[in-house]
DNA sequence: CAGATGTGTGTACGTTCGTACACACTCAGA
DNA sequence: TCTGAGTGTGTACGAACGTACACACATCTG
């Protein structure tokens, strides 16, 4: 049955345990993450994530990394394909209304991002470089003014949504995504 | 030494909990808060915590709905006392900005709630409430869709800032409340 | 004063956790 | 074919955890 190998069994272990992490931190939340369901989820033995990582927090620290340069990606890649201005108030109006970017699941491990680092200053990092990559991703199309408040409001809108029963008003937030760059041009 | 008492020795100590629970959330985040913890920060023996408490969760619960309720009523009372629009916008804009509302200690605790929510009903419930209130109290300046907006840029810019090195522009969050007030009427 | 009742605490128990580590296996080079 | 280095795993252990509970104390009732 196994074929002929060089060096290493299962090269892609490592992301495939990253991604079980985000798993098991989505439904458990940080303070519910733990070696056995990571291993449970990710269908490794135990004994395989200290093999790859040094410590729980090593794992938490590079899933969150993983998540955020994901992310970072498709932001960029929404707001690059715009050509205008207008577009650009429909991509990111996209993104706070779409279900591609703020699904619940990403809002989940979003928060979970947000408190975790407060606490661990590697995670921090990660975060603060996510940012500044998603603020530089706006200043293609938005005034260093307009930039701010923009990110602002991608950043509580779906989060204050993501607790009412109902949708987004999606002409609600063109509107004043369009209202915000008119008036900080 | 001890005076005379009729029924309990320390009525207050159910608050003092709480408050103890709130400053270990806040220093280790939820996933470090222990009983233990919470016991040596309160400064009363372990026992008295399930004593008081039917579980760990129950405490963190408590803890966190008393912490919206305080936030709540700082809320209503500085929307509350603006007479008019102008004035509101001035209230929100130092609710933003201000040292008493968004100050780091709460946005830690704000962040610990938001994510600690997605996996307890009991805390989402809290949180629904607490917004709930803080949109009752902007729709006595604003209309409902500037409220929608609005709400939006209060949960987002001050946890954004939270991240920068800077401090924040208030002139540029006074113009885009105003902005937005405007354009949403 | 004697019992009853409710308040409050120290300790101990079973569970689960993170981590270490002895050991098995694979394969390139000699 | 043999060997050594690297890959990967099952198990076990000490620590810390949540929780239960026997027990001490103060107060009230009679």
């Amino acid at each position: 049955m196994g074929g002929p190998r060089k060096v290493a069994n299962d090269p892609l272990r490592k992301q495939r345990i990253l991604d079980a992490t985000l798993a098991v931190i989505a439904e458990h939340g940080v303070h519910g993450t733990t070696h056995r369901r990571i291993a449970a989820e990710a269908g490794v033995p135990l004994g395989s994530l200290t093999y790859h990582f040094g410590s729980l927090g090593d794992i938490i620290e590079q899933a969150f990394a993983r998540m955020a340069e994901s992310m970072s990606e498709r932001y960029h890649a929404a707001l690059t394909a715009a050509p205008d201005e207008p577009a650009a108030c429909a991509a990111v109006t996209d993104l706070i209304c779409g279900d591609e970017y703020a699904t619940p699941r990403e809002l989940v491990l979003l928060h979970e991002m947000y408190a975790y680092a407060n606490h661990n200053t590697t995670v921090a990092e990660s975060l603060r470089q996510w940012l500044r990559r998603s603020r530089a991703s706006l200043a293609r199309h938005f005034s260093e003014p307009a930039c701010r408040a923009i990110d602002a409001l991608i950043e509580g809108w779906p989060m204050h949504q993501a607790w009412e029963r109902e949708p987004l008003n999606r002409d609600l937030v063109r509107a004043t995504i369009t209202a915000v760059a008119d008036r900080l041009r």
